[in-house]
DNA sequence: GCCGTTTTCGGCCCGACTGTTTTCAGTCG
């Protein structure tokens, strides 16, 4: 039985927060989640791990009891904690907890005194004013909970990072434009560069903390004010946003950012590394005793616990505060480093614009190439090319060629991987390319040893050079396919493929873990964005910050090199 | 349930805000 981490992960979580509800040892809680949270960011499959041998215990945050039950989940596919504990209490609770005002202990007391199990009873229970006359609870506690359930079955998704930006820009505009307004930045899974984001942390240190608060609320977008106290506000956008502001003190700004960027995981880490040294980390500073002894940098925090300055995109805890300790921090790619776009389409395909005006506006954003690569026959929806098609865009491409200087447009295609593994082109064809960039566009439900033996099959082609969208997961559309992402890569490194980094917003895909997984299996990737307008080659940031968050240097990645490096780096190493 | 440069037992990150209290519990980030 091949379990993934995920589901390792998941069935942790979950027995979480049952616990939580059930009033266990907090602490124990905490062991749990801790344990889903390492799991989660393991390099490889915990199967593939106790195949080999692997002492899990070693693995920090499990211990003896942790392993046992990890062992149990891969030779069974089940956890018999779990299923006990879920017998007991309805499996509905976790998520009614996840409402805004309800946690584990108020969860608990509906449940035992009206018995409230799911949202529709708890929808009744509040409409019938049962819930106010609870101890503990009241009138305004009832009038949220309707609130919330009322709009629960609309929405409840993560935007993307380019909508938040869409939403986080403006907002941080209007607040710097605010009197007395010194410094002004958004924290969070924000400046963490998240492919999702949840909510907005925005962070100001201003002269006079009420006129900003006021200036906030008063933000044409608001739609209502959550809460709003002297140093904190939430406000709800109207698009459903919810949009937190601190205040802080000038002095510490630095460890107010520090602990609002997070992510918990990796502020735990550090806090923890101060108290062993008799440190106390808090959003005003850092302390021994009442002593304050630093804040108004990050630097100046991270240097007090011992570490060097760690980029918001590595702070999740994967690692990163070990790797600080022992100055082995990743120095991370930027967006600087990109010499080039190894995915786009013209109006060949399903793009919008003729190769050369793809080719003047990535010139005007100072790149050295850009790769046209249309779709192939097969995808017939998006106008793909068949080989006669290709052959006289090869010959356009040479001719254009010719009329740029210091620029190169390189001969690609977005070629189907047929779902026996083989190829939309044929192979003469293919070889007079520059590049192959080859995609799954349909049969995306085949099992997981089928599905990753396609891959890997069209890998075996010698014009194979790099495998777009690897997952073909669309955030909150399309859930990836089922994939061994370790085999992938495994075959990429042994064939001298390479893997993409789709930089369209909604794909991100290789995600932030797969590309922390390429770096530590030496799989070399490219960042492109799959442009099928001009302005869309600016999606390269969210890419680049996928590639950051998965510790990605420059040296990883293939389109950080010049021309003739790059050109050779693209010939298959092994034939 | 984990873990050890105080510890194999007794700790485990910490403060703001709200709504409910009449000094605080629960939630949240």
């Amino acid at each position: 039985m091949s379990v993934h981490n995920t589901e390792i992960a998941e069935m942790f979580s979950r027995l979480a927060e049952l616990l939580e509800i059930q009033g266990a040892n907090p602490f124990r809680i905490r062991a749990y989640r801790k344990a889903a949270q390492t799991i989660e960011g393991l390099p490889h499959s915990v199967t593939s791990m106790l195949a080999e041998g692997s002492d899990l215990s070693a693995l920090p945050g499990i211990g003896e009891d942790l392993a046992t039950k990890i062992q149990e989940i891969v030779e069974t596919g089940h956890l018999s904690l779990l299923d006990q504990v879920s017998s007991r209490l309805p499996g509905q609770l976790a998520e009614l907890a996840k409402i805004p005002t309800l946690g584990p202990k108020r969860v608990k007391m509906l449940y035992d005194t009206l018995g409230i199990q799911d949202l529709k009873g708890l929808t009744q229970a509040a409409r019938s004013g049962k819930i106010r006359k609870l101890h503990g609870f009241g009138p305004k506690t009832e009038e949220k909970i309707l609130a919330e359930t009322d709009k629960r079955s609309v929405t409840e998704q993560r935007i993307t990072i380019r909508t938040a930006e869409e939403f986080a820009e403006p907002i941080l505009d209007y607040l710097k434009s605010a009197k007395g307004v010194k410094d002004a930045m958004i924290a969070g899974s924000y400046r963490r560069r998240k492919d999702t984001i949840g909510d907005l942390d925005i962070l100001v240190t201003c002269t006079q903390a009420k006129t900003i608060m006021d200036h906030f609320v008063a933000y044409e977008d608001v739609e209502t004010v959550v809460s709003k106290g002297r140093t904190r506000a939430t406000v709800m956008l109207r698009s459903g946003l919810q949009v937190d502001l601190r205040v802080v003190p000038e002095e510490s700004y630095g460890a107010a950012l520090q602990y609002f960027t997070g992510s918990k995981a990796h502020n735990i880490a550090v806090r923890s590394l101060a108290i062993k040294i008799g440190l106390k980390i808090n959003e005003y500073g850092v302390f021994r005793g009442e002593t304050r002894l630093a804040g108004r940098t990050e630097k100046e925090v991270y240097s007090h616990v011992g570490l060097p300055y760690i980029e918001p995109e590595l702070r999740e805890n994967w690692g990163e505060v070990e790797a600080g300790l022992h100055q082995t921090l990743p120095r991370l790619l930027t967006l600087n480093d990109l010499r080039g776009d190894l995915h786009v389409h013209s109006k060949a395909s399903d793009g919008r614009f003729s190769i050369k005006d793809m080719a003047l506006a990535a010139q005007e954003r100072g790149y050295d190439y850009l790769a046209i690569c249309d779709h192939s026959q097969r995808v017939t929806i998006a106008h793909g090319l068949d080989a006669k098609r290709l052959a006289s865009q090869i010959e356009e491409i040479d001719r254009l060629n010719h009329t740029f200087k210091g620029f190169t447009i390189l001969k690609g295609t977005e070629v189907d991987i047929l779902e026996d593994g083989s190829l939309d082109l044929c192979e003469d064809l293919l070889q007079r390319l520059d590049l192959t960039v080859c995609a799954i566009h349909d049969k995306f439900n085949l099992p997981r040893a089928k599905q990753t033996e396609r891959i890997i099959r069209a890998m075996d082609h010698p014009a194979f050079s790099i495998l777009a969208h690897p997952t073909g997961r669309m955030i909150n559309e399309r859930e990836p396919y089922e994939l061994d992402m370790e085999k992938i890569m495994d075959a990429a490194v042994e064939r001298g493929c390479c893997l993409e980094v789709n930089a369209q917003p909604v794909r991100l895909d290789l995600n932030d873990r797969h590309c922390k997984m390429a770096k530590d299996m030496g799989v070399k990737v490219v960042i492109s964005t799959d442009a099928h307008r001009t302005t869309d080659l600016d999606f390269l940031r969210f890419g680049v910050g996928q590639a950051r968050r998965g510790w990605l240097e420059p040296e990883d990645v293939l389109n950080t090199r010049p021309l003739k490096e790059l050109r050779k780096l693209l010939r298959r190493t092994s034939s």
